[in-house]
DNA sequence: TATGCTATGTGTGCTAGATTACATAAGAGG
DNA sequence: CCTCTTATGTAATCTAGCACACATAGCATA
């Protein structure tokens, strides 16, 4: 990341159609989103939409007994607040950030401006929509047949994914929470890489050593994901 | 229903603004779904969208191993296909019949025309689909957290929501499949919901008698869904 | 009425993960 | 350097749901 960020290092921005650059561009502001903060409260209407550069969000559920779960992790390939452009203005789920970094948040009305008046804009927002429909419906199949170890793995490697180098700021509690399993499964699953030699971890920071191994771990939930969210992506290229 | 079906069985189509209508209801075919009948294979491009009368759809995902898992249901309150309008062409689900009945037919690039055409038009599925991805979404966490009989329960309101009567036709291996878990799971399941007298089922045929009781027994998702599916389809109504 | 297929019922282990309850250790701050 | 907080390690016990193995019972068809 340059010292100087710049809307381009958001994939979607970056993808933008040049009409859209000239009307978008000027009311980003950069934010710095801090570990923990919530960019968007479960029912409450969205003011605003984020472009993540360097920082992860995690969309999640948290129920009435207060278990929780990640339904899906939005970096620089994404937005967060996607209900502003599909016409509900609120959801069920909150967006919490999982690595602090930065983002560029720009007003809901802007975007919906933009969306409504450019086709090719509109394709964009909604390529990567499908794509993080790809990444719920995994998660929900993921819950449902694979182990906390794989599920572990495929974290890591989503994670690692939206994050440049191999480093990731995270306790194990937090991890749980987003798996929506108990914090001594955590414990217990990333013992088991650490002694395999794919990770090293201590106190809230977690290096993977291993990235291929991580992989053949995993189940193939991550690999779907993968390959679908570049399917999508491959459309905003260049022809 | 009545025994010459309309367009307008189906909530989106009757929501259709007027312009919109002329041009698609004469491009409408109604289709008798059999049970069983994938509508929609996983990775392969839609030709068609299939707006339901009085039949339900699954969307489920089938791992490698074969394993399976459904992650919304689709009845006429919604359309199967949206891959078509949100870019994709495609996606790792298949659809598959839940419960025989009709459906209107139309082709995919008629609907992607009007799509792209009409802000309503355009709105109106945008909205279906975020409350879709709210079902996606709910499903996950459910999968997770909740148990066997409350899935089971959830599983059966949502079917009912969308057929008429209390009667449903589906054997319990088929629901294990939905529910991706074992046959002797919903066995034991069914037996208990049938000892409350909520239901009483004999080889494949499921009625359900004390609906109250049975949201009752329910874990909060199938409330989470149902209110935030009336709340999108609110905007839809004449103001 | 006999036959056979399919749906459902039941039982016996087995295991992953939950629950609970601590122990230890690494950093942060005084 | 000492203390205190927070992160991680570990262990005992419990339970839901799994895998596997059958038994039974509707219903259709010959």
């Amino acid at each position: 990341m340059a010292t100087q960020p710049d809307p381009t290092d958001n994939v979607l921005l970056a993808a933008l159609p040049p009409a859209a650059r000239e009307n978008i561009f000027p009311h980003l502001k950069l934010m710095n989103l801090e570990l923990g903060r919530a960019v968007y409260e479960a029912g409450q209407t969205a003011q605003y939409v984020y472009f993540p550069i360097d920082c992860i969000i995690s969309l999640l559920y948290v129920m009435l007994d207060g278990a929780s779960a990640e339904i899906s992790v939005v970096g620089n390939e994404g937005i967060v607040g996607i209900a502003v452009f599909m016409g509900g203005e609120s959801t069920p789920s909150r967006a919490i950030v999982q690595s602090a970094g930065s983002a560029w948040r720009l007003p809901a009305s802007k975007l919906r401006r933009e969306f409504n008046g450019y086709h090719e804009m509109r394709m964009l927002m909604l390529r990567y929509t499908q794509s993080l429909i790809t990444q719920m419906a995994q998660t929900a199949v993921c819950n449902r047949h694979h182990s906390v170890d794989q599920q572990l793995c495929r974290w890591l490697l989503l994670s690692m994914d939206r994050l440049r180098g191999r480093n990731l700021t995270m306790t194990q509690e937090l991890i749980a929470n987003m798996l929506g399993v108990r914090r001594e499964g955590v414990t217990e699953a990333a013992g088991k890489l650490q002694k395999l030699g794919v990770i090293t971890y201590k106190r809230g920071h977690i290096k993977v050593l291993d990235r291929a191994r991580l992989e053949e771990l995993c189940c193939e939930c991550y690999d779907v994901v993968r390959e679908e969210t570049e399917r999508l992506q491959s459309y905003a290229l260049p022809h």
